[in-house]
DNA sequence: GCCAACGTTGGC
DNA sequence: GCCAACGTTGGC
């Protein structure tokens, strides 16, 4: 079981999104990133991802799970792009900002700290634990 | 809203 | 194949 991370700008596409699409889930889609798509195509059924809102609220908000592997972007005809689908499987009790993860030793080396920009990233058992215990959340 | 950082594109 | 230019992202 590996752990990821996903990340959104909630105006586009947020957790109340996620939620709203029930255990259907929804295409990951529009990641036009090699680095991301290949962690994507790493991904297996029923591996689990933080669901983390950018820009204004810059926190993680939710746990999702990924229900399909890797397939064609539905959203693009270009063949190089891949995603998975997730859904939501619960919110966190008490979302965890970047401000916090920051102020955490242990979670300084996350990607999200390292690498700000990448859009889907891959989360250690260590971080994962740790981000739940913050949120509240069970792991 | 600004700007730095990064990834991608395209000319050479 | 290199690298400058450009566009986009996301933290501040």
């Amino acid at each position: 079981m590996a752990y990821w991370l996903f990340k959104s700008e909630p105006n586009t596409w947020g957790w109340d999104d996620q939620v709203a699409k029930g255990d259907a889930g929804e295409e990951w889609d529009g990641v036009r990133n090699y680095q991301a798509r290949n962690f994507m195509r790493d991904m297996k059924l029923g591996d689990l991802g933080f669901f983390y809102h950018s820009m204004k609220e810059k926190s993680v908000v939710g746990i999702v799970e990924v229900i399909a592997e890797a397939h064609a972007d539905s959203t693009t005809e270009d063949p190089r792009w891949e995603c998975v689908d997730i859904k939501a499987v619960r919110p966190f009790v008490k979302p965890v900002t970047l401000d916090q993860i920051k102020e955490t030793p242990m979670l300084a080396d996350m990607v999200l700290v390292k690498n700000s920009r990448l859009s889907v990233q891959p989360v250690t058992q260590a971080e994962w634990q740790k981000v739940c215990a913050m949120g509240q959340t069970q792991s």
